[in-house]
Formats: C-alpha cells, structure tokens, sequence
DNA sequence: GTGAAAGCGCTAACAC
DNA sequence: GTGTTAGCGCTTTCAC
C-alpha cells in the first residue's frame, strides 16, 4: 500500500540500510547520498513504519499516562508538564483513562505487557503496593499525586501533610478552632496524608481532635454539601472546613450558603488542587496549589531514566505546594 | 528478555503456529494441546508482542483521539461514549492533547502516518478541509464536535445552528428583544453556525439584527466577562446574552452580577455543553447539553467501520441536543 | 561510505 | 490437527 524503506532505496538506487542511516541521521553517509535519499523519500511520500522499527528495537518511545477519568481537570497541567518533557527526551505521551475502576486499569496496563508502550505513569491507582512492585520490577511504571505504602517505584507528589498541616493552621491562625475536615473513603493514601496534616496542625496547637469532625465519602461534589449536613447537627458546630479537593470544598461552600452561613471569616473553607473551578465560584475558594506542571515534568523525566538503567531507581519526589486565599476564608 | 512465542513452543513440545492458533482462538487445535499450550504460556508469564503481531497484521486496533485540552471537561463524556464502542469493537482508544496548535497536531497525526494507530479522531481541528480529506483518503480520520466545509470525512456533531436557534428562541419567548451572543473569533464553524442559529431565530420573531450585539473573542472564561462590559456600554443595552460555551455564559454571569444585573429573568443568560460547572455556580446556568456519550460512540462506530471498507463513507451525523434551563434564564 | 544479510516476534499460507 | 516457512518493515553487524 504505502511506500517502505526497499521502495526507497530502489527509487534512490541505493540500499535499504543506506536509506535507514539516512532516516535515523547516521553520520556515515555523504553528503549527496543524504540528499539523494531525502528527495527521493519526499517524492514518494514515503514515512516509515514505526511498527517495524519499534520491533526491531524493541522500544516504542511511547509512556503512557492512566488518569481515573477525563472529567479532572486537575490533571490537566501535569499531563501538559508531561508531554513537554516527554517531546525534549524524544518521546510522546499517549493518554488513557481507567475510570477509577481497577478492571480497566489492568486492561490498560496489556500496553506494557504486549510492548504497545515502554513504560506506563499511572495518576493515581487502584492497585496493591505487591502489584505495583511487581510491575515496575518487570517493566516501567511511575507513580504520580498518590503513594502507596512499600510500593517500589517511582512516586512524585506534593507532601499532602504538610500541605494539609498548612491549610489548617491557616484557619487556626484566622481564629477557629472547631475545624471540621471532608476527606474520602478508601485507602487513597493522599487522604490519610492529608488527614494526618489536619490532626498535626490541631494537636500542635492544643486543640483536641473530635472523630466527627472528620467526614469521609466519595470525591463527588455532593459529598460536600453532605458534608456540611452532617457537622451542622453537631452539637459543636464546625466554623472551618478543610476539603482534601476542591469540589467537595465547592459542594461544602454551596450547601452552607444554602443554609445561611456566612461563608467567608465567618465560617471558612479551604480546598485542594486550585482548579480554576475555585476562581470561578462566589465566594471564591481558598485552596492549595500543587505544582502540577512540575510533577508531570519530574514524573516523566525519572520514567525515561530509568528505562535506560538496569537497576531502577524507586524513590519519592516531593513537590512544592502552594496555600492560595481567596475569599472562601475571607481574605 | 521477556519470553516469546518460540519459547512459548518450545517449552509445550508444539510449533510456533500451534501457540499462534491457541493465542488467537483459532478453531483447528485439539482441546489437549490447547490446554498445554496455555498452561505453558502462564508458566512462563509469556504475553505476546503485538509489535510483531502489528507488523504482521498491518494493523494495532488502536485509534487515537486528539482532544485540544485535557482542561475541557467536555471532552470527558465524548471519551467515554467512544472507549465504551471502542472495546465492544476490539479496539483501544488512546487521547493525546493538540493544544490547539496546528503544530502539534501535525506531530501527532505522524503516528498514523508511521502505524502507530489505524486512524485518528479529531475532537476539533485546526487543518483545513483540503489536509483533512487528504488524510482520511490516504489513512483514515473523523471528525467530532466541529465540522469543516467540504471536508471528505465522517463528521459527528450536533446541529449547532438548531442548538442556537432553540436558546435564543427560549430567551424570546421569554419576552427578550435585545438578545447579545457571545461567540469567538477564527474560523470555528460551530461558532459560525451557532450566530447563525441566532440571526434566524431573531429573524424568524421579527426583531432587528444588530452587529453590535455579536461579541468575537477567544473561549476563555474572561471573555465572557469583557463581552458584558461591551454590552453594558451600548445605548441600548441588552437584557438577555446567549454564549457559545458555558465558560463564556459563566464569565458573563459573574461580570453581569459585579456590575449590578439582577441575573435570571431580569438578565437571562444562556450557555453552551452543559457542563457540570453550570450546576455549581450561583445562580446556576441554562445551556444547551449535547449527547456526548452518543457522539463519541458514533464517531467509533463509523471510523472502526471506515477501517474495514475500501470506499470509505463520509457523512455528516447529527447528534441530538436538548436545552436545559436554570436559574440564569429565571427558571 | 555503502551493501548484504540476519533477525526482531508474529501470522498465515501451504503441506502433510 | 499440526508443523514448516516466508515475510511484514525495519535496524544493525559485518564485509568491503
């Protein structure tokens, strides 16, 4: 159907291997051999077939990002930190998403199994830490806005403790001290960090942590406005809330104002991730920036290092993180 | 390294064709040697190479889709509808971002050209009908939400200028003569199509068209704010805008407000594409929702079916819309 | 500086 | 029902 490397050379009255040196710029070639072949190439409307040469490489210069689901736009700057990092080394990012749903992630992961792709980034994952070891141990995968407990790979993230540390000490410091927190079910280990930064901040400012303050179900934003049900049958009612994502901070700021509450000093809330979602909002919500485009640069670039190395290396990237105030908490 | 399918027949006693028929189902293999077969191929954790089967084959059931952004939600829906019909049919999709730069388009439409994928779906473009009809002769591509004039290729989108035309007859009826449209610059023809949506529909109730009611900017959020300010500066001011996406009804929305519009029957404002946000702000936003799930399901459908046909077919499908009203039409 | 030829892993005739 | 073998398009070693 379409041309390959033997119609080239045949047209340019050379050899296939002539013909490949001059697509992979091999140095060993004249001058006007190059630009035989090159014309003839273009008059021909000759590309070469990857498929071939990917097999006989056995290297398809190809990562590819799993993200729970395209609804995100979180991942939007870290995909796009990727993809510039990915084009400087030589490679492209090719996106797919799992839905959150551990069938598809495994269905995804055939990729490296069956060489479709070199090496595999999953933002976050449903997989066990034995499961994640394995797989990197026998291919190449890396670890992005999640950790997982003794999982051996590569894992760059913000540090969700500190940040949540920092979002919560920031209400303290703003006067409340009845501080409820929206977290999530599940062992996403994001939110058990995120919760232990809302349990240092408090206890390290004498203020005692009540179990029911602490909300957890699904990253929806309707669990927000739950949420906000919930701690306001307290008998102690919250004045602050710190969200681990800014749609539950979105759901949380709606359904207070649907009850009355000032939100804003008077009662306060912060989110996670700066989606512009946060901008756009009345009040505007305070939240934590991750550096998102950063993690995706990083997370790329330590995939195609090691991918070049016999023995992997399997550490965690910490990230900066960055308390953005809006008016959610009056400012 | 990583076993292949000679290991694989050697280590069961049979040939290399015989692991071929067992890994592709083939019919003409003895129960007893099948179970062998795979027995040995779980021993060995051997999974095929598809790059030599793609090689083979001339073929990866792989179609790529290229999405402008992984920032707009709207695409999410639309990557689900084809995921789903992608996997019914024995296919994978994958998502690689354009930014909206011919450039980078160009890079990614290479790997059709190289045989990375069998074909390409455009969620959007910035070639020209001349290149895109080029492309799906020579490989095969559709388009998706966005059509291009005497463009040769399957085209899936809703009927933008009906879409129009039913929100601003909405705002109409509800007793509105000076109806803005917010829309964008360039050569989108669903922007085109959806002015011109809103010229019939004005036509059609016999009130005057006024150039200076049709603002052109870009789709970002901000947009919408400085259409209003536009607006607002006329002598005779508009009581009713209606936007070609729900960003630019959201900017609109909380421009109209700072500057003391009464938003919903007062001042009504329609969007474009349902997107969640238009339930979170306040007031929330009327819009037109398209059936996302369906256009990505039928873009699939007709590509993987282009795929397998010699005189590829090239229609144009319309996909059904439907206008959603809340409170920023007072409803 | 260039060519011949082997072979990456697989599928699919074809032969038996 | 099974095996032998050619060959998909490419890169790369080895000659020269």
């Amino acid at each position: 159907m379409s041309a390959t490397i033997k119609d080239v050379a045949k047209a340019a009255g050379v050899s296939v291997a002539t013909v490949s040196r001059v697509l992979n710029n091999n140095a060993n070639v004249s001058e006007g051999t190059a630009l035989l072949v090159n014309n003839t190439i273009k008059e021909l409307g000759y590309s070469p077939n990857f498929l071939g040469r990917n097999l006989r490489k056995c290297e398809t210069n190809v990562i590819l990002a799993i993200i729970p689901s395209a609804e995100h736009t979180f991942y939007s700057e870290i995909l796009r930190g990727m993809q510039v990092k990915a084009a400087e080394l030589g490679y492209d990012i090719l996106i797919s998403t799992s839905n959150s749903n551990e069938t598809t992630e495994q269905h995804l992961l055939n990729m490296l199994y069956n060489r479709t792709v070199d090496a595999v980034i999953l933002l976050g994952t449903r997989l066990s830490a034995e499961t994640l070891s394995d797989l990197n141990n026998k291919y190449c995968v890396t670890l992005c806005c999640e950790r997982v407990e003794n999982a051996d790979l590569v894992t760059v993230t913000v540090d969700d403790c500190a940040a949540a540390f920092d979002a919560v000490t920031c209400l303290i410091k703003k006067g409340h001290r009845n501080i409820g927190m929206i977290s999530t079910q599940g062992n996403a280990l994001s939110s058990k960090d995120r919760e232990k930064g809302y349990r240092d901040a408090l206890e390290y400012n004498g203020i005692e942590i009540r179990e029911d303050y602490i909300y957890r179900g699904s990253y929806d934003y309707r669990d927000g406005g739950y949420a906000v049900e919930q701690f306001m049958k307290l008998d102690k009612k919250p004045t602050a809330i710190f969200a681990v994502s800014d749609m539950l901070a979105a759901g949380a700021v709606n359904k207070a104002i649907k009850l009355g509450l000032n939100v804003g000093s008077e009662f306060s809330i912060i989110g996670f991730d700066n989606l512009f979602l946060c901008e756009i909002v009345r009040p505007s919500i305070s939240t934590i920036e991750q550096s998102c485009y950063l993690i995706g640069s990083i997370a790329v670039e330590k995939t195609i290092a090691n991918l070049a190395t016999p023995h992997k290396y399997s550490g965690r990237f910490i990230i900066d993180h960055k308390l953005i105030l809006r008016q959610s908490t009056g400012d």
